[in-house]
DNA sequence: AGGATCTGACAACAGTTGTAGTCAACCGAG
DNA sequence: CTCGGTTGACTACAACTGTTGTCAGATCCT
């Protein structure tokens, strides 16, 4: 069993450290030189790693940038859901929403990036269906109170599109406003879309 | 010069139409397999054409792909003039406009997924900045009478979005709603966007 | 110290990529 | 018919990909 130590660490210790290693590696990659640099070898060159250290982590170039991206969005489902608690009006959960998620990709870009655009570029991800922005949509729909099912669908799927493209004309710099107008401006889509 | 007839056509004909061929090629590939699968090999084997006429017509893999959007850029833009002429109110310009691009990508996703979503994907694009939509948004926001500069740019940033968003959706299956829903709903984004 | 275990640097495989070059066959103008 | 422009199939190259394997050396327990 290996609960023998190894310079200080367990085995499974440094297993687990290299493969956190390796998804850090991951998002530097996938969010920076996007899917196509995102190759076994550069990511184990980024990490200091071997290729060897790759495959006792993952069992394919995929189960890598799937960890990738599940590691950030559920970072931010957390943020959402931490911004959202202890919020009672629902001006003010929008409000809390808009600003943990504006704080976390201004924070890091590249998980911006990846929350919005890895999902429609990378095989790995599309194969898999791995896209959670319907899955945001679809908890955004079950919070309006206005129209049938398919007109909350239609609704939340906008609303969505809206911010993310705000987000990502905000992040490459091509729209050049305060961070509180941003988040502003988005707090006043959220609750204008459920406003008739 | 090339003045010279072959097989009924001037060298130059015949060199327009392998370019032609080409880029129909690109925009098949562009549009189903994405940017990974458009390679200089596939293309060729698409257009039923050898490499050395690839360098015949382009200096670069990356020429190809930028023509291809192009061409597609120019064929959107062409059909949202053509929609928007002769329409005297704003209401029906909105509903043209709308209808316009609805049918084009309906009648031909590949190009709705080569517009909306490769200069977010292909390497190719983005290093150029070849990107249309900050474009039509642009446009979008000339179009907008409340607020100022920037106010206006937030509006059409986020209404471009909320369009593509919900475009993208409704092309690959995932939004399941009728077409003429899909209209009406898009048109009251576009008119509900300047009503502040 | 001995021996099991872990580590890291590399090589090897077959495949694909972009790009360039060669060469035999063809075609039509003079 | 001949000659030069034109065509297409093919090869060549170096670089890269995912994946697996090898092997010398370091590290720690007994």
């Amino acid at each position: 069993m290996p609960g023998r130590t190894w310079a200080g660490t367990t085995l499974d210790d440094r297993k687990a450290l290299r493969r956190a290693q390796l998804v850090a590696a991951g998002l530097e990659l996938l969010g920076t030189e996007g899917s196509a640099g995102t190759s076994v070898r550069a990511v184990c060159r980024h990490a200091k790693l071997t290729e060897r250290y790759f495959y006792e982590s993952f069992a394919d170039r995929e189960e890598l940038v799937a960890a990738v991206y599940e590691h950030v969005g559920e970072e931010a489902r957390q943020a959402l859901v931490d911004a959202v608690r202890d919020a009672p009006t629902p001006a003010q959960r929008a409000e809390h929403a808009v600003r943990a998620f504006v704080e976390l990709i201004v924070d890091d870009p590249r998980k911006g990036r990846i929350l919005l655009l890895a999902p429609l570029t990378d095989p790995a991800l599309t194969r898999r269906g791995l896209h959670l922005l319907p899955v945001f949509a679809a908890l955004v729909g079950d919070q309006l109170s206005h129209g049938d099912e398919t007109e909350r669908r239609l609704v939340a799927v906008g609303l969505v599109g809206a911010l993310s493209n705000v987000f990502i004309a905000y992040l490459d710099g091509s729209l050049k406003v305060s961070r509180e107008r941003l988040v502003s401006h988005c707090v006043k889509l959220v609750l204008g879309a459920d406003g008739h």
